[in-house]
DNA sequence: CGGGGGGTTGATCTCCTTCAATCAACGTGG
DNA sequence: CCACGTTGATTGAAGGAGATCAACCCCCCG
């Protein structure tokens, strides 16, 4: 079930790509050695559902690579997308035993992974964990929230707009980038999961891709790669504040 | 500028009326007594803004009792309403300076207080803080994300009717009521609050509300009063699961 | 070659917004 | 006590943004 093989390679903790983002960021060397000993990996293939909401979820744990979503469905069908998972993101709630959402990796992924009751424990004596959830999870109440404006306020174009900066800016962080030349960065999500994520129909989500490389806010290289020649101007698009893109 | 007369009524913490469920609710007395001496009461009145965006905010606290709102505001004028603040609920975050929502109080209202650095020392010094903020904390993600999905995919009805559920269950489990029989309570929103809530109009909300009152889902006593005499039925029009509001 | 997943584009429809008039309740000052 | 303004709410008519339904394209893969 599990594929062990090139999972070795991220075994030691000091050398994981996610260690100073990721839930264990604030742990000691001493503290991490506990963490070392608990955890486990688990792999996901593109498209691989990692929990079912409603499903009993005995373990937490952390994206190491990849991406996952996080979607509420109602009984017709209708969907939303609630979170995006990116490398260093928590899955998982302590003191909860069930999943809530539908968590679905959208790209191969990586986790690392610790049972729900060792964890807990863990959390409990080692105060760096329970510090570094709770700013984590400020963080994601945050981005939710600004989320909630995106729902509730803009129209398809600035959601547009808005998803594709939030996904420029993250990349430029990540990887090297600077943010007042052009960007560019590949779409982790198929135009139907980007609907899921904006409240939109995917054909919408298509033609407001299209006016926006009409109008030369973006360029398209297949479908799925996307240059920001101007960043402040899609920022201008999303609604955003438009202090010239100096997000200083 | 603060009115000390009938706030001492308030100043034991044993007595308080959210010592169980507010960031203090795990606390022992001791504990209790030293977030004591540096607490400090602040009331408001109706439509009273207790802070805005971008300000400088030095102090964390609980509502006492009240309700108030936190609302995000695009350059244009748009608002999103992102959260709603009852009695216990904790507004600020550790470790951020400025607030990043405009609060405003729709009831007249009372702030238990902190100011920031005393309440951050006490945090680090007292876990059983920081663990029920990060228990609050996750609860509150949980409420932003089910309304990601009112305001991503439900129409105009299915909104107002979820809205009116959450303040009803509520209501049923702050007072005494029981969610069998017939539900009643006060709307502590105005249209135009409830609009910003859910992404719409007022006209909208206006008439949707109307329109639950025809198709009998509510009656209306005067504009704010709101009796449900089957709660199976508003969550049916909410779009919710309908396993017949037995929700146990 | 057929088939399927992902994507684009077009035509039509509809739900919600927008603009506007009206109303009830309330307070205030002449 | 009544005219007046204000605030919250309702209702109507018209228009538009996005949904829906449907055809079609492209590309990869078995």
């Amino acid at each position: 079930m599990l594929k062990q093989d090139n999972l070795s390679v991220t075994q030691d903790c000091h050398d994981c790509p996610i260690r100073h983002r990721a839930v264990c960021a604030r742990c000691e060397s001493d503290e991490l050695g506990l963490l070392e000993d608990i955890k486990y990996y688990r792999r996901f293939e593109a498209g691989q559902t990692v929990i079912w909401s409603g499903d009993r979820m005995d373990f937490v744990g952390s994206v190491v690579s990849g991406i996952a979503t996080l979607t509420q469905t109602m009984e017709d069908g209708r969907t939303q997308m609630v979170g995006l998972l990116l490398p260093s993101d928590f899955v998982g709630r302590p003191g909860r035993g069930t999943a809530a959402y539908d968590v679905v990796a959208t790209t191969d992924m990586v986790m690392c992974c610790f049972r729900k009751a060792p964890f807990e424990d863990m959390m409990n004596r080692t105060p760096h964990i329970a510090q570094r959830l709770l700013e984590m999870t400020l963080d994601e109440l945050d981005a939710a929230r600004e989320w909630m404006l995106v729902l509730g306020r803009k129209t398809a174009r600035e959601k547009i707009a808005s998803l594709l900066s939030i996904i420029a800016r993250r990349d430029a962080t990540l990887n090297l980038g600077a943010l007042d030349g052009p960007v560019s960065f590949d779409l982790p999500l198929t135009r139907e999961a980007m609907a899921d994520y904006l409240g939109l129909t995917l054909e919408t989500v298509s033609r407001q891709v299209s006016a926006l490389k009409k109008d030369q806010v973006i360029t398209l290289e297949g479908k799925r790669h996307v240059t920001v020649p101007d960043m402040s101007r899609l920022l201008e698009e999303a609604g955003d504040d438009t202090d010239g893109g100096m997000l200083v």
